[in-house]
RNA sequence: CGAGAAGUAGCACAAUUUGGUAGUGCACAUGGUUUGGGACCAUGGGGUUGCAGGUUCAAAUCCUGUCUUCUCGACCA
């Protein structure tokens, strides 16, 4: 059964917090390789919740789900050089199969695009063969050098959606489609007030033209990247010769995207919610949403339990284990359960139960025969206060600087700063040798100023933080 | 990958300095009494001290290597 031990408390030591969260409420355990974590049934239930909201969500915008190959030949991986540059140092290989040494190295998968290029090839002969949108869920390896439990992992659980298109026009507005797709999910689901926007040269995935991302902010003002969707325009396609028939009767080079999000959303989750109890989950990817707790065990508190449960759509569990009550409310708390109902003669004997808000931990006395509309009314209140903490939050750590100085007296302060910039890499190198801030992301493609590290004439709009 | 720290039962720790064959609390099991914020009593089970070598009559303890975790840095769609 499940042991509570101490949760080191946030403002103590955030680090040690986030991983006593994710042990205490038995999310992960470590397992004995390096970045290659145990997902605990409490964890996976919730990558599950995450994994049935998305994919709903990819369904509708019409991708089809497929699995690919874990591996692949070294030379399919070079066949695009930008790309490899990017992944080489972090791939792993594997060099024997049994006891034979293999005449060409495997790559295990880092992320699929080339498996997808070789296969579009092979699918796509005519314009009417496009889009191809394909999704997939799975694990990819990348050889990290350090890792911490769902924020940066070697083995990754996640999804990647590849798709082709027959103009740039229909690529472009796909990718960015499915950041959108990202940011509602994010808001609505995840309760993430994300920040999104394109990335800069810099810092664009290998191989991509353009790459924009879901950026999120931790409780500490710590940037995490939630999720990125990639235009490539049609190098890639015509690196692996993909072509299709267009109606002129002529052949081109079909242009293409990918997309990709992870259990590292988990991560995120955690470290903009949880608290020093433990874990708070946003209701909607809670996979217990509500939990009743009798505190006795008479009877009536069991019909009483019943009475309710039976009117509940959303799905609950009744602990009916032989622990003390104190310890039963510890525990759902830990396991940040939104609701707990806790059931009690002393209620009853005014018709009543106490329902108890994971987030504010909020104690609200109800009516037995009004529980259940009052839970899910409850559960829609609690969604939508943890966005908007999480926003008001967000934006207390939000600053803006005009000139170089300004940026240096803010760039020690947890949060992201927002300036001008001229999209001179130097700037952005400058900015990261000097604070140890990168850029997040470019929120505006226009500026209103010059660039706050150089003084020349600024271009775009873009936050600089720091990252996980 | 560089610098530093740690690893003894599920968890937190003691015994390491001075080598003598591992102990406490919580958790776990059984029975009973309890139950509105981490219950109590009784009894019981659980360890090749991360792993591999070495030194020694004898290693949790000393030495070497290695793995894992944590912190800071580097790296990192």
């Amino acid at each position: 059964m499940a042991t509570l031990d101490k949760i080191t408390p946030r403002d103590v030591d955030f680090a040690k917090w986030y991983t006593d969260v994710c042990l205490t409420a038995k999310l992960v355990s470590y397992s004995n390789t390096k970045g290659s974590m145990i997902m605990c049934p409490n964890g996976y239930a919730i990558w599950e919740e995450i994994q049935n909201n998305l994919n709903q969500r990819i369904k509708m915008t019409n991708h089809e789900n497929v699995q690919m190959p874990l591996f692949i030949p070294e030379s399919l991986l070079n066949i695009e050089k930008e790309h490899v540059k990017g992944f080489a140092p972090e791939v792993a290989w594997i060099t024997y199969g049994g006891e034979e040494k293999l005449d060409e190295r495997l790559c295990v998968r880092p992320t699929s695009e080339v498996l997808f290029c070789e296969h579009f090839k092979n699918i796509i002969k005519s314009y009417r063969d496009l889009p191809k949108l394909y999704n997939q869920w799975c694990t990819i390896v990348r050889w990290e050098k350090s890792t911490r439990p769902f924020l940066r992992s070697r083995e990754i659980l996640w999804q990647e959606g590849h798709t082709m298109h027959s103009s740039e026009q229909e690529a472009k507005e796909e990718t960015l489609r499915m950041l959108k797709v990202y940011e509602d999910f994010q808001r609505n689901d995840l309760a993430l007030p994300v920040i999104v926007g394109r990335k800069t040269e810099k810092e664009k995935f290998a191989g991509a033209l353009e790459t924009y991302t879901i950026e999120a902010m931790m409780y500490d003002g710590v940037a995490l990247q939630n999720g990125t969707s990639h235009y490539f325009g049609n190098h890639f396609a015509k690196a692996f010769d993909i072509k299709f028939l267009d109606k002129d009767n002529t052949y081109k080079n079909p242009y293409q995207t990918s997309w990709g999000s992870s259990t590292r959303m988990i991560g995120a989750v955690i470290m903009t919610h949880s608290d020093d109890n433990g874990l708070v989950l946003p209701p909607k990817i809670a996979p217990t949403k509500v939990i009743f707790i009798p505190i006795s065990n008479d009877d009536e508190i069991k019909n009483a339990i019943n009475k309710i449960s039976d009117k509940l759509k959303v799905t609950y569990k009744i602990d009916v284990s032989d622990k003390s009550p104190g310890y039963k409310f510890a525990e759902a708390e830990v396991l940040g359960i939104p609701i707990r109902v806790e059931v009690g003669m002393r209620d009853l004997k005014n018709n009543e139960v106490t329902l108890v808000r994971r987030d504010t931990l909020e104690k609200i006395k109800v009516n037995v025969d009004l529980a259940s509309d009052k839970i899910e009314e409850l559960l829609d209140t609690i969604q939508k206060d943890m966005y908007n903490r999480a926003l008001k939050r967000r934006n207390s750590m939000l600053y803006e600087a005009k000139n170089y100085e300004e940026f240096k007296s803010l760039a020690l302060k947890p949060g992201f700063i927002k300036i001008n910039w001229c999209e001179n890499e130097a700037c952005e190198e400058k900015i990261k040798n000097d604070f140890g801030l990168k850029s997040r992301c470019i929120i505006d493609e226009k500026s209103d100023g010059n660039c706050a590290i150089c003084g020349k004439k600024g271009k775009v709009k873009i936050y600089f933080g720091k990252q996980y």
